[in-house]
DNA sequence: TGTACATCAGTGAACGCGCGTTCACTGATGTAC
DNA sequence: TGTACATCAGTGAACGCGCGTTCACTGATGTAC
């Protein structure tokens, strides 16, 4: 709850360093074993330390867990975020696309990771409440892309009723009307992005898409027209 | 391999009934434990028999497993073809819209089947041939929609070019053009439902959408606009 | 119809494994006076 | 600067658990003559 502050005494620099490691070696293991098979002990074992140890660290398996989860969710919405960044803040497809792609790109790269975030619950784990922020990072890059479109009015909002479908504290919070179907269309690019990632990541798609890269681009420029994106012609 | 003929004698109806049963628990128990949990000994038991028994009737827990996901697409293709036929063949959206809702009702009476078929892969296990068939049961549903509309000059198809992104051999056996966008649609459509559903179902949308049934249908729609099926207004 | 043999289902014990978590403890590091 | 005490990291043994799979076996069911 309460933040540390940075730390002060050898102890303590120490101890920080060493929860690192204990984070680093876990989310190794992540990237063999899978997250229902990740084992405190496994961990433990290859730092040289007897399991026991590990709890001075993390109270409880399920705290190692959230901690992975926690940096999952921040280190793709890193990755996005700076993909967009990267755009020319007026080319608002540019930066749609980047984060499209740069998500791809992390999933490709940390395919156990994005299990543990975006595939089945872990039995028996609950996630806490500290999750929800992170996890919601990718969202909100693609309902600012939105919402400055709305601003600069390169976007037609498309008709229909968000207040009936999504939170109304959400819309809100993202500054969207209410009398439109622009919050609809957002979580429909979110869920759309995750869910052709899923597919391809969990085999869904093998001997059916031939060029993934191509086919996220296309899944994309369609949810950016959805969305009432201009695209070219 | 070979299949095997119709039970004649005592034993070998005896032995489809347990071997069913077997089945039926193992099914039950993944709704409680999760798919990765799953343990043979604990089918066995509540069978009332000892877990070596099971090895009689399946040669691995991973036999189990692949069962338990055949018939799972099974259950899921049937819900949705059944949806599909009882509306009237003429009208497209409406069995497009009936593909997508009898999906998510499946889905949510069955949520850790869902998951097994859906989630991440089960550590340790490789999904054999025999799956691919009914996995692709409701992808073939939502073509099947696109190829009528096609042959009755209802839909008029997406310009791209499928066959630089989707394998030329899919289209050939949907009977779907190569040279359009609508191969590629589809794929999204498809999907765009799991990935609706599952974060229903895995609870990434808790405190965005608010009513579920409505965001699907919302979503059902603009996948159908994206494959050129017309829409009312 | 009756007998001899083959097939199969189910038993019970065992192998070898790994797991999360607790607890009393030793010894090192930090702190207060 | 030196001493007495408190804090903390890490140890090692133990608890209690469940798992998949193998194997030699008993006894019942089916088959061929």
């Amino acid at each position: 709850m309460a933040e540390r502050s940075a730390p002060r005494t050898a102890r303590e620099r120490v101890r920080a360093q060493l929860t690192a490691e204990i984070v680093e070696v876990a989310r190794a293991h992540l990237a063999t074993t899978g997250a229902a098979a990740l084992s405190l002990r496994a961990v433990a074992r290859e730092l040289g330390m007897v399991s026991s140890a590990v709890y001075r660290y993390f109270p409880s398996r399920d705290d190692l867990l959230t901690t992975l989860i926690i940096e999952g969710y921040d280190a793709l919405g890193e990755a996005a975020e700076q993909a967009s960044a990267a755009v020319d803040r007026a080319d608002l497809l540019g930066r749609w696309l980047a984060v499209f792609t740069a998500a791809r790109e992390w999933a490709l790269a940390h395919p156990h990771e994005y299990a543990l975030l975006y595939g089945s619950p872990v039995p028996g784990y609950a996630a806490p409440q500290a999750t929800t922020g992170p996890a919601g990072r990718v969202a909100l890059l693609l309902a600012g892309i939105v919402r400055d479109g709305l601003a600069s009015g390169a976007i037609t909002p498309p008709p229909g009723d968000d207040a009936a479908i999504i939170h109304p504290g959400l819309l809100e919070t993202l500054d969207l009307p209410t009398d439109t179907n622009l919050g609809t269309r957002v979580v429909q690019a979110w869920s759309g992005l995750f869910g052709t990632i899923g597919f391809e990541l969990f085999g869904h798609t093998h001997n059916v898409v031939a060029n993934h890269e191509k086919h996220l681009h296309e899944v994309a420029t369609t949810l950016a027209v959805a969305v009432g994106l201009p695209t070219p012609e």
